[in-house]
DNA sequence: GCATAGACTGACTGTACGTTCATTTGACTG
DNA sequence: CAGTCAAATGAACGTACAGTCAGTCTATGC
């Protein structure tokens, strides 16, 4: 590699990390190119000099920081671990390495599909309505826990993760990972579901 | 209710409708007043009579979508039913509302939190980076149930899910709907998962 | 049928921000 | 040390878009 390769390496190393911190610190709308130029202590024109658009510039960090995840995630596994064992050990890994990228996560999850703060009169009204959602969920759960036909489990955590499953489900046809019709996976949900938490689980 | 307030609903709703088919069609970043103007067939300063400013005005309809959306599930139920089939309904039911929602949806999910469209060259190559670590976890499931650890269920479609839970741990505690550290969820989600996939799920 | 209020309009303004490019810097060469 | 050239700079430009407001339209009351 050329003296040249490694500086441009360097410099859009450098750049993109700085959009990463820019976008953790400011969110998506907020990510500015003079606010990345300044972060990487570099003018706006070099910036121009690495990538031909802004959008080449925030694509390829968001790329960039999921690739050193998801590698991060494949350096944990051990494979000559027992299977259960293989699965707890990734899940885990997965939960650390998440948390140390959590301010970059957060850009892509929330902060961004609506640009609201969560401390701001809207952020409050959208949370009372998907709060309120919740509760809903939860006191069914709470139902049938009392009835004794599902485990004693935490009814928020239970109706929140239920919750994720199921725009899981339309997040995975959108992202055309599942062709097959919406409904039909409303059944693999139930039965996922249920059979982690039912009493009696087995047939 | 006068007859200026019947009119004044009229058309806050109609500006909301028209937002709302806007966000659907050229996602949050090509949201503008002038096109929610235009699909409303109304004039861009008769927003501003309803509107303080724009993200008011797309505030409030998402928050109208949501509650709408809420108040459909609320609807939908029946606690005079057995406690398991409430559960089921409710997830049918969701998952029902969820794909007659699926445009309005898509912006809140993914459309915004990158504005990638699939069919791109960065959008394919988001994928390929997720697809990837999709398949290695997919295929750790595989291998466990090849030695009969867990029991036969679609590895993709379990994969997918898992990472749906994680995430969702995450997004739970960045909407500040949890409390605890992010690691004690993390037993939560291997015993939810796992319980709800293992071959030997009593204890 | 005229007067008045206020709902509505859309051309206009100000600005934030992506992109460009003429100029400067500084590293390397002979 | 002078000459060369790519890398870097940042002022300037163009555009898209949120927000404004002077003017028009329409309904209601007299």
């Amino acid at each position: 590699m050329t003296k040249e390769e490694v500086i441009k390496e360097y410099r859009v190393r450098e750049i993109l990390d700085a959009a990463r911190r820019v976008m953790a610190r400011y969110g998506m709308q907020g990510t500015t190119v003079d606010r990345v130029a300044e972060e990487a202590k570099v003018a706006k024109g070099t910036i121009y000099l690495y990538f031909d658009t802004k959008d080449e510039l925030v694509n390829a960090a968001v790329i960039e920081g999921l690739r050193e995840m998801a590698a991060e995630v494949l350096a944990s596994d051990d494979p000559s671990k027992p299977p259960l064992e293989r699965i707890r050990r990734l899940i885990l890994a997965q939960f650390r390495i998440q948390s140390s990228n959590q301010d970059f996560l957060k850009t892509l999850i929330i902060g961004n599909s609506l640009d609201i703060e969560l401390e701001s009169q809207p952020g409050r009204e959208f949370m009372r309505v998907y709060a309120g959602h919740l509760d809903f969920v939860a006191s069914v759960l709470q139902d049938a826990i009392d009835h004794g036909a599902i485990r004693r489990i935490d009814p928020q955590f239970a109706a929140f993760m239920l919750g994720e499953m199921l725009t899981g489900s339309l997040r995975r046809r959108l992202l055309k990972l599942a062709s097959s019709p919406l409904e039909s996976d409303a059944e693999a949900v139930v039965e996922l579901f249920l059979k982690g938490i039912a009493t009696i689980p087995c047939d």
